[in-house]
RNA sequence: GCCAACGUGGCUCAGAUGGUAGAGCAGCGCAUUCGUAAUGCGCAGGUCAGCGGUUCGAAUCCGCUCGUUGGCUCCA
């Protein structure tokens, strides 16, 4: 039907679309001018193309046979191009506004997109809106952007002449035979690989959210530049309903709606990234804690207590000293010749030590050291947040000890274990998973040679993929001992942080001279699986926070049941009943105060108690409680015997409402 | 550590251009025995994060320190 496009004489080409049909156009068309043909409301809102899975602008000409997708704001690549030329239309209005600015690198985020500039001066909150003005002027001016090619050469040439250092230097870096590619949209032209969009037009609704300190190239030795993040969207309506989501999302921050609910706190003279747990938050964590240790020990765990500092020596043995010093509290001073200890940063070393206290037969790996570890980080002043990122925190720690055949069994067990533990959380489908290995190009970083650490990711990588994992890979993330697999969680802000992880560690062991006996009589090395079964505790709060925006799983809170008398006549019968749910193990409180029933229930529902329960003259005389249910309001009138029943069956279930 | 913003009673916030602090909630006291998101009245509570400076005078201006928050990973 697209045919008639075609006069006789004309050459025709074949083009597979995305919905993966093959159509019959002119040859020589471009994506836009296909997309014209194909629909007009695809035309309208097309921002990129996708050639043969090639993401490039709609002005690229389309070949014979190619497979073609138009991308809009909807699709994810669309998504990158908008942020990405928003970017460069945010680069434009700074350098009409302030032309001494130099320009770093601008690329689409997951969420928007920002730009480095080198400025003499930080933007300040008034520039930023001067600035978005400005953007939005470039967008009305519907300037179309332009690509053209230069050799490299000149393309340095060019960007020493426009005073562009950091283009410049980006240039030479790239490789002998790269294609250097501007972008040219009037009076603004960018180094750019692409692809972009025909026209700043296309921006639509831009909106600029910060100004942030970065490095150039995200190295601390080098300049810090000035960077302004922003986002875009096509209608001011989706741009509205993203920020009232980003808004949203803040009021379930841990940090925010831990401190209200009486969690935890700080205080400037403990210190920074020192939270004080208080009887809610504490309660929380010895209850994760109790279960974790008691899934443990079901699964062949043996318990351990060791000290929470050691001597220089012993990290000095193990390579913390030389690969992890500033990561740790270090006490006395060698020069005044004073013993030097340093708390833990980990518990590796003390779990290894008891395992070298006596002789090892084959016979008995595996062998499973597990601890509910304290564990001390020097962490940097700013790298601080709330539960999440601290000083001092505790780990469900544990360390495997055994044979080479019994490596791949007993990692398959941590992971089951690992699983169990997150699907009671109900924290399952929030994680993802990260295969962390060492970066071969910093060698300085890790223990051991390059061969040892192929030898042994590529053994991980076997494992995980016998597991059947979802995972992504990433270099440079590794333990200085050994890669990790790392299981990622996301906080209200997208911010990624581990909260579990399984390592595999082949360096410790051997510094350590560990060994064991095996059927033939040799003395051999055991292989060692590093790993924790939940995140730290004060990570997993903050987590479980989050996650639940305060209303954790009934089993989890320090106070489960509230009931709540209305007149003083209730008083009795409510201890009374407060007393059978605390036999059968559920935590409850009694609120008898002479306040009324409103008031009581606005402060349980504020504390997000999972059951509220209310008794006045009526239920005394049927012996039953008015009961409400956390999220879903009055769910009537229960008598107690089932009402009993009722809860201690949930909180054993663990059942998430 | 670096960049930026912020720091007023337990909490949430008000206090232009400098003249020596104000509200609501929470707390305490009294009264109220009350039916499902705040009963009324009263009282008390702050060296305005800390230190130093400018000034006749600083919560307000400047500097330093401490703390809180976001960013410093996304490669032209």
């Amino acid at each position: 039907m697209y045919k008639y496009f075609i006069k006789e004489d004309e050459k025709a080409m074949k083009i597979k679309l995305n919905d993966g049909s093959v159509k019959e156009y002119k040859d020589g068309m471009t994506a836009l001018e296909i997309a014209k043909e194909l629909n007009q409301k695809l035309y309208k809102n097309a921002v990129a193309a996708k050639i043969d899975g090639q993401v490039t602008e709609l002005t690229k000409t389309v070949p014979d046979g190619a497979t073609l997708e138009i991308l809009t704001f909807e699709d994810e690549e669309g998504k990158k191009a908008v942020w990405h030329t928003a970017s460069h239309v945010l680069a434009q209005a700074v350098k009409r506004l302030y032309p001494d600015v130099k320009l770093a690198i601008g690329p689409a985020t997951d969420s928007g997109f920002y730009y480095d500039f080198d400025t003499a001066e930080p933007f300040t909150n008034e520039a930023l809106a001067k600035i978005e003005k400005e953007m939005k002027k470039i967008i009305a001016e519907n300037i179309s952007l332009t690509r053209y090619t230069l050799p490299r050469q000149e393309a340095i040439e060019k960007m020493k002449a426009a005073d562009e250092p950091y283009k410049a230097e980006l240039i030479e870096d790239l490789p002998e035979d790269a294609v250097i590619s501007f972008y040219e949209q009037g009076d603004f032209t960018d180094l750019c690989a692409g692809p972009h969009l025909v026209s700043t037009a296309k921006v639509k609704v831009p909106k600029l959210l910060r100004t942030a300190g970065a490095y150039w190239r995200g190295d601390e030795k080098n300049k810090m530049l000035n960077r302004i993040y922003g986002t875009a969207f096509p209608t001011q309506q989706e741009l509205d309903i993203y920020l009232k989501q980003l808004k949203e999302a803040e009021e379930r921050d841990h940090n925010k709606l831990g401190r209200e609910l009486n969690y935890f706190t700080t205080n400037p003279l403990v210190g920074q990234g020192l939270p004080l747990l208080m009887p809610k938050g504490a309660k929380t964590i010895q209850i994760l804690q109790r279960f974790v240790e008691d899934e443990e020990e079901k699964r062949g765990y043996l318990l351990t207590k060791t000290p929470f500092m050691a001597k220089s020596d012993l990290y000095k043995v193990s390579g913390h000293w030389e690969h992890y010093q500033d990561g740790m509290f270090v006490l006395g001073d060698e020069e005044k010749d004073e013993e030097v200890l340093a708390l833990r940063p980990m518990t590796c070393p003390f779990q290894y030590m008891i395992y070298n206290a006596g002789h090892h037969s084959y016979k008995d790996l595996p062998i499973r050291y597990g601890e509910t570890s304290t564990l001390f980080r020097n962490e940097a002043s700013g790298e601080m947040h709330g539960l999440i990122r601290v000083r001092q925190f505790t780990l469900s720690e544990g360390h495997i000890i055994c044979t080479p055949e019994q490596l791949e069994a007993e990692f398959m067990g941590v992971l089951d274990l690992i699983k169990y533990n997150m699907k009671v959380l109900g924290i399952e489908n929030d994680v993802f998973y990260r295969f962390s290995k060492w970066d071969p190009n910093d060698k300085d970083k890790y223990i051991g040679n390059a061969e040892e650490w192929e030898r042994v990711q590529d053994a991980m990588r076997v494992i995980l993929d016998h597991a059947g994992l979802d995972y992504y890979e990433k270099e440079g993330e590794a333990a200085f001992y050994g890669p990790k697999l790392d299981i990622q969680s996301k906080n209200v802000f997208g911010k990624e942080d581990t909260l579990i992880t399984v390592q595999i560690d082949f360096a410790l062991s051997k510094q350590f001279g560990m060994t064991y006996v095996d059927s033939d009589g040799q003395k051999k090395s055991p292989y060692i699986i590093h790993r924790s079964s939940i995140g730290s505790y004060e990570r997993t709060l903050a987590m479980m926070i989050e996650k639940y925006a305060g209303a954790l799983p009934m089993w989890m809170m320090s106070e489960e049941v509230r009931i709540m008398s209305i007149t003083d006549a209730a008083e009795e019968y409510c201890n009374a009943f407060a007393e059978r749910l605390r036999e059968s193990g559920i935590r409850v409180t009694v609120d008898n105060r002479q306040e009324k029933i409103g008031y009581k229930i606005r402060e349980a529902r504020n504390e997000r108690i999972a059951y509220m329960l209310v008794a006045g003259a009526s239920e005394v005389e049927d012996g039953t409680f008015a009961v409400r249910r956390r999220g879903e309001g009055e769910i009537g009138s229960i008598a107690s015997d089932d009402l009993l029943d009722m809860i201690v069956q949930q909180h054993k279930d663990r059942v998430i409402f």
